[in-house]
DNA sequence: CGCAGATTTGAACGGCGGGTCAAGCCGGCG
DNA sequence: CGCCGGCTTGACCCGCCGTTCAAATCTGCG
């Protein structure tokens, strides 16, 4: 009771990285505990040792990945001085597959997991709202910044940030589907170009 | 052999919608052969005997539901004269829960359901293109038509379809999830506003 | 009416996989 | 060194559900 915070978070953490790594491998409704288990390098019997059901761990594991994804991003992003360029950056690593070495595909299919889960499970829809409003504003939190520095045109960043969000979220389903006609290198376009007419600035740096 | 084109046909739609109501309702993955036997008031050894098995079954009535809720949209928007109006409509109807009377939010919850099926059923990923592929081309063609009667301004048709199209799913992603930030009304009037924008046209009528 | 084939039933099978548990293991502490 | 408690194992249990199948029913046709 007094000294357990932490010692056993290793295992905790370990079996969520596992359950994440199958999930995306498998999809959530192909997902076994012993799949997990085996993973994690670990006896079945141990993963309910730490999680209390099957669903239980499924529903951490999601939200833990998206959780490291967005944290990611957002550490890389927070370095970048000029709001222009910090967007940039926030799109590039938005459309997937875009920058071969990050985001992979199968990181953005668990989005849609998420989604589907959220649909049925109160909790899940409860984080997933969470994860959603932060992501957006972080986008607003950018646009207000180069609003502030004068280097976007006026207009409710909230606003601005769903719309861009949602252009985003929209287009990465079909690249991710591999949909024959919205390759990344479209997305992309069309995303920065959206992007710049509603911010209002000019569209030089094309390309990354 | 001869003359069995079309007989058991009802029995295999029926058999398409009550599946397509029973995952409306449970959810794909907590879809049962029984549940679908039940809703279409047959017993579960007929479902089989229609469907060589479950994972047919759900894949064909997802593609069945979305080709049907399509179908009628497009049924609809075929009547109306205007292209301006025309994809007014379309929007209307694309915004989940907007107009009461018409598609309600589960309906559009299938849609998440095909996605997540297409990440690793080839079949089912390629009705998912194909239906996509329509829905952007529908688009698309009012564009056109909307052009070539100038009611809007120039640009690359299926580019813009892309953009509106996306723009659609991202945001209806948020409405069906429930998101206290994103509603049908603000879903609405921002489609609305992004396509007025990229169509080079006013937005009088604003409300429906 | 009686037969053939298609349709429909529901009982039964079989495997899969989540969850349980009794038994070992291990590290620290007295 | 030996004990204690948390950690770990893997075999086992058990219910669920997809699938099969033999029998019943129905349909139209001669």
């Amino acid at each position: 009771m007094t000294t357990r915070p932490r010692p056993q978070k290793d295992r905790h953490q370990e079996i969520l990285d596992a359950a994440a790594r199958v999930i995306t491998e498998r999809g959530l409704a192909e997902t076994r505990i012993s799949d997990v288990a085996e993973a994690a390098g670990v006896s079945p019997g141990l993963i309910l040792y730490y999680f209390e059901s099957k669903d239980r761990l499924l529903s951490e594991a999601l939200t833990y990945a998206n959780d490291q994804f967005y944290l990611r991003m957002s550490r890389e992003i927070r370095r970048i001085p000029s709001a222009k360029e910090q967007l940039q950056r926030l799109v590039d690593l938005s459309v997937p597959g875009y920058l071969p070495e990050y985001g992979r595909l199968d990181e953005w299919a668990l989005w849609i997991e998420v989604w589907v889960r959220a649909l049925r499970d109160p909790q899940m829809a409860k984080d997933r709202e969470a994860l959603d409003q932060r992501w957006r504003q972080s986008i607003a939190d950018i646009i207000r910044a180069g609003q502030a520095a004068s280097e976007f045109g006026p207009g409710d960043a909230d606003e601005l940030a769903m719309r861009i969000g949602s252009l985003i979220d929209g287009l990465a389903i079909q690249v991710i589907m591999n949909d024959s006609q919205v390759t990344p290198q479209r997305m992309h376009r069309a995303v920065w170009d959206v992007t710049a007419r509603e911010l209002g600035f000019d569209l030089e740096p094309a390309a990354t």
